[in-house]
DNA sequence: GATGAATGAGTGTTCATTCAT
DNA sequence: CATGAATGAACACTCATTCAT
């Protein structure tokens, strides 16, 4: 498998360099932190020269907002699947809190890269990113407010301020999620039951 | 600790003068992160020459080292105060939650470098404002295990878990409050109600 | 004379595209100078790939030192057809003057290249063209003896020197001249006058 | 002379140590070019680090900017000096001939480096050193027009055309001249001579 | 107390060139 | 013919830190 590069099949190899390359940028961005990792870092990660990492990314604010862009979309994929489906309001909230916590296992690094280092990123590409952060958002917001109005949810809840509350809670667990002691499907379930609950009063 | 020699010593001057560099300091690492700002930012906001932050702090490490212990005061202190009252134990959760929103006001730099740069202060110094962490986190824990006992709170919270909930949501407030938008009372009241109605269950 | 291998030989495909090449080199070289130019401008402006480029030349030096050489050659030919001419020294001089404007019209880059770069090339091919150039300026002062000697020119005048006069005038209006604003013709008649009545006195 | 840095006499150290630096610059910028020229070319020459060229100038460009503008202000200063004199046009124009070619010899790198390498100044500051050039310009032009008007100089001629041709043949001066072989006022005097011959017809 | 001067190590990035395909 | 991939060397520039004054 890992020397596979040379056999006949061609396609994969371009694509899954390239991948590879953005996974070791992501892994060093979320360990040192953005300015904190240095391009020799993710090109050590890799065993390749530094300079080579700039046949596969521009600059290293490109790579960071790749990075982030794809940790968003781990994020709003599942939202956005979820927020389709036509189910109680706080049904629909365990499922987006719970889809939320995911991308932590499978996807730490961009993960964290897009919660902790989007804010370096120069202006216009931390718009974009900024664009699917607010989309999360507003899918939360908007299930809340759905949940009041059905009388699921207390009727003196700000949206706004539980929506932040909520997802303060979620987008902290990477900080301290360890998968060797817990089991991240449980700690999902129990967050979700705080935040249900808190909803709910 | 080890800066208060000249503490209770000879008169302002020298102190406040110390005290205005590491609010620079802080000020500086919570808008651009440790490893992103320069000792050269530091003294610009001071009218100096970067040379002469030396005389105040030994290096870029031990002031961060300084921002962050005193970051991690303004929440100890607080919630130290609370903890040792005698009061029902959601009472006391709210009264813990208010006031480990306060600091964000008028401390926020400290805050926000705290929360942010500890993880890169050198592993002997991290333990020392880790330390601090858990006691906080350790007096969090403490009055919902009573909550629970006293059948306030609900009896299959996970105490840990619901810790890091709570301070996951609390802690997330420096990163979206805005002064000139709302009033940081409310937004704290709001918080409380969220997470105490999610124990309660 | 070294890249006369393929000229007679295969129609115009193989010889045609070189040719592109050097003249994007020449663009190039001229434009932002040798080196401030890099080899990716030169594939850029072809629409290749940078590596492409040494399927045509062996080095960025190789590059320069043909450019140049096709520079040189420009101002070569036409001053050797006019200095065999059997005319008065001064008619000679302004068809030597006006001739040597001319490339600048239609091969500016060469020109430009060739008079300001070619003192980067590395001492063999530089000493190769730095022999045209004095080839160039003998003619220059070739008729100019001829004049004084004739006199139809001053005699107090230093040959050698008259010489970098006129070449320095002549040299020059590759920076100035705008051929949207001026007729390079007219441009040229004018400068031989002042060079012929300098040269009477 | 050398080493008087540390003799008790302050005040000229300082000043003197940076124009030290932009002596090093000019002369780096003549000899290999703006591109060519590398901030270590420049601190070996002066037998420092090149980090430390950082505390003299802000950037490459910066320290290109200044040698351009000592090398502007050497032609300036003298022309506008001569241009209040009250004489005759031809006397004015050999005087502005043979004072624009003095620089040359006491300041030839600065002169060089403004000649050929003030075009890769961004645009900014190309236009401040290109303001300065036009200055010059327009003092030659006003001998010239002043003299055509007074009928010392030929009535058919244009002047912007003959300040170019002029000055094309001046400014050529420092790559062909060598203080070893000819005594430079010798060169200004002949091609005085030629310049005035011209315009008079 | 404060600073001017300097520096070593490292930063992200560019570039001409090579070579297997 | 042309290119994708890679690289070593160099580049301008930044930075935390030091130290004599």
């Amino acid at each position: 498998m890992a020397h596979q590069e040379t056999t006949t099949a061609r396609p994969p190899t371009r694509q899954k360099k390239r991948d590879k390359v953005i996974d070791a940028a992501a892994r060093v961005f979320a360990e040192r932190g953005y300015h904190g990792a240095s391009t020799q870092d993710i090109a050590d990660l890799l065993g390749m020269r530094q300079a080579s990492l700039y046949y596969y990314f521009a600059s290293k604010e490109a790579a960071l907002e790749e990075v982030c862009a794809v940790g968003a979309t781990g994020f709003l994929e599942n939202a956005e699947d979820i927020a389709k489906r036509d189910i109680a309001p706080d049904v629909k909230l365990r499922a987006l809190c719970v889809a939320h916590t995911m991308p932590i296992e499978n996807r730490a690094d961009y993960v964290k890269t897009f919660l902790h280092e989007r804010k370096w990123l120069p202006t216009e590409s931390r718009r974009r990113v900024g664009r699917m952060s607010r989309r999360i958002e507003a899918i939360f917001e908007r299930v809340i407010r759905d949940g009041i109005r059905n009388k699921v949810f207390r009727n003196d809840l700000k949206p706004r301020l539980a929506v932040l509350g909520v997802l303060g809670m979620l987008n902290a667990v990477p900080e301290w999620f360890d998968t060797e002691k817990q089991s991240l499907s449980d700690v999902a379930e129990n967050l979700a039951d705080l935040a249900i609950a808190g909803l709910r009063g």
